[in-house]
DNA sequence: GGAATCCAAATGGTATACCGTTTTAATCTG
DNA sequence: CAGATTAAAACGGTATACCATTTGGATTCC
C-alpha cells in the first residue's frame, strides 16, 4: 500500500463539466434570455475558470441544441420558433413509436424503473418536475429499445424540448396543474402493451400518446 | 472605398477546419487504422498547428461518429461492429422514408440536382465515388424534406456509414463494379413517385430501396 | 515465471498571453 | 437628422506553458 495516503478514486471534476452544468441550468431556467450573447471571457470571469473549459462547454451545448454559433464564432442562447417545435414533434412521432416497437420485446428489466417514474410523477409538485419526469419516462423507453444510436438521437433533441417546454410553462404559470395525474395515467396506459410484449400495439399507442400530448400544449407563443 | 486595398471577403481558413478535414480524410481512407490512438500532441506536430485546433477537430469528429473518447479523455478511431451497422440501418429505415414522404410535396426545386447526381453516378469510375454520390443523393432527399433537424440527424449518421462502407470496399476490392448502373437505376426509380408528388408511394419506395441496398452488401466482416 | 510495484515518458486539462477580426459607439459628413 | 467613417473596446482563434493523471514497461519481489 502506498505511503501517499488514500487515493480518492478520482472524483476530479473537470472544470468544463462545471461550466457546462452551470450554463445549461441557467439557460433552461430562463436566467439567460433567448438570443443573449454568451461571451467566453465574461462566462470565464463569472465562473472563475479560464476560457478553455467555457469554450468546450459551449460546443457541448451547441450539440444539445441550447446554443447556436454565428458565422463569426459567437455563441448565443438558442431561439426556437413554433416551426422548430413542429419539426421536433415530427421526429418524435417517427423515432419514439419505433423505439416502442423495439422495446416491447425486452422491456422486462426496465419495468421497475418505469413504474417508479410513474409513481414519482403522481407525487410531483411542480410543472417543471412533471416535465422532467415525463421526458425521463420517454427516455427510458428509448433506452429499452436497445438501439444506442436511437437513444443518442433522442438525447440530441431533448435539450431543445426542455428549452421549449420551460419557456412555455413560464408563460402560462399556474395553468394545468392537473397535468400530474393525466401524465401518470397516460404513461400507465402505455405500459400495458409493453408488459404483454405486443410490439405493434406498443408502437401505435406511443404514436397516439405523443399526438395527444401535443394537443394539451398551449401552442401559441414564439421565441 | 478604403485605402487599405481590397478586402478579400474573408477566405480565412481556421486551422481547426484544416485539422478536421485532414483527420477526416485519413480516417475515412483507412490511413489511420480503426482503434488507433489520436494523440493531440502528435497530430498537432504533424499538422504544424497547436493542440487547440486539433482538440476542436477531435470533438467535431466525435460528433460525426468517426472518433470516440475513452473515459480518460483519449481519442481513438471509431471501431464499428456489424451490430452498429444494423442500428444505423434501422434508423435509416425510419428516417429516410419519413423524409421521402415529406419531400414529395416540395421536390420540384431539387429535381435538377437529383438528376445531375444520377447522371454523375452513371459516369462514376470507382466504388468510392459511387458511394459518395449515393449518399449525396439520399442527403438531397433529406434536404428536400424541409425538416432541418431531420437533416441534422441524418448527417450525424453519415460519417459512420461512410466509415463502414469504406472499410467494406477495401476488403472486397474489384467486386461489384456494376454497382454504378444499379445504383443509378434504383435512384431513377425513386424519382418517379417524387415527380408525381405521391407521398405515400415515395415513402414505401424509399423503404424498399434501403432494404434492397442492404441485401447487396457483403455482410460479413467486422471492425 | 508471474504478479505486484514503481518510475519515466506521454497525454490531456487548463491557465495565460498575443493577435487579427468583429462589434459597437462615437464622430464626422452631407 | 440620417448615413457613412473611424477608432476604441470586445471578442474569438490559437500558440505556449504548466501541472496532475494516466500509461506502459522495466524492475522487483514472492
Amino acid at each position: 500500500m502506498p505511503v501517499k495516503a488514500i487515493k480518492t478514486d478520482s472524483a476530479v471534476k473537470p472544470r468544463s463539466d462545471l461550466a457546462l452544468a452551470n450554463l445549461r441550468r441557467r439557460i433552461l431556467s430562463g436566467a439567460i434570455a433567448p438570443g443573449a450573447l454568451l461571451a467566453e471571457s465574461a462566462m470565464a470571469r463569472e465562473l472563475g475558470v479560464s476560457r478553455v473549459p467555457v469554450r468546450e462547454a459551449l460546443f457541448a451545448l451547441e450539440r444539445e441544441g441550447l446554443v447556436v454559433f454565428s458565422d463569426t464564432g459567437r455563441a448565443f442562447v438558442r431561439q426556437l420558433s413554433p416551426r422548430d417545435f413542429e419539426e421536433l414533434l415530427q421526429l418524435r412521432l417517427t423515432l419514439e413509436p419505433m423505439a416502442a416497437r423495439l422495446a416491447a420485446a425486452q422491456i422486462q428489466p426496465h419495468l421497475h424503473a418505469l413504474r417508479t417514474n410513474i409513481a414519482a410523477t403522481r407525487r410531483a409538485r411542480s410543472l417543471a418536475e412533471v416535465t422532467r419526469l415525463d421526458l425521463e419516462f420517454h427516455e427510458l423507453i428509448l433506452t429499452a429499445s436497445g438501439n444506442g444510436r436511437l437513444l443518442k438521437l433522442w438525447r440530441s433533441m431533448r435539450g431543445e424540448l426542455e428549452l421549449w417546454l420551460g419557456r412555455l410553462h413560464r408563460q402560462h404559470q399556474g395553468q394545468r396543474l392537473d397535468t400530474c395525474e393525466q401524465t401518470a395515467c397516460a404513461h400507465e396506459g402505455l405500459l400495458k402493451p409493453f408488459s404483454s410484449h405486443n410490439a405493434s400495439l406498443s408502437e401505435s399507442k406511443m404514436r397516439e400518446h405523443i399526438l395527444n400530448w401535443r394537443e394539451w400544449l398551449p401552442l401559441q407563443s414564439g421565441q
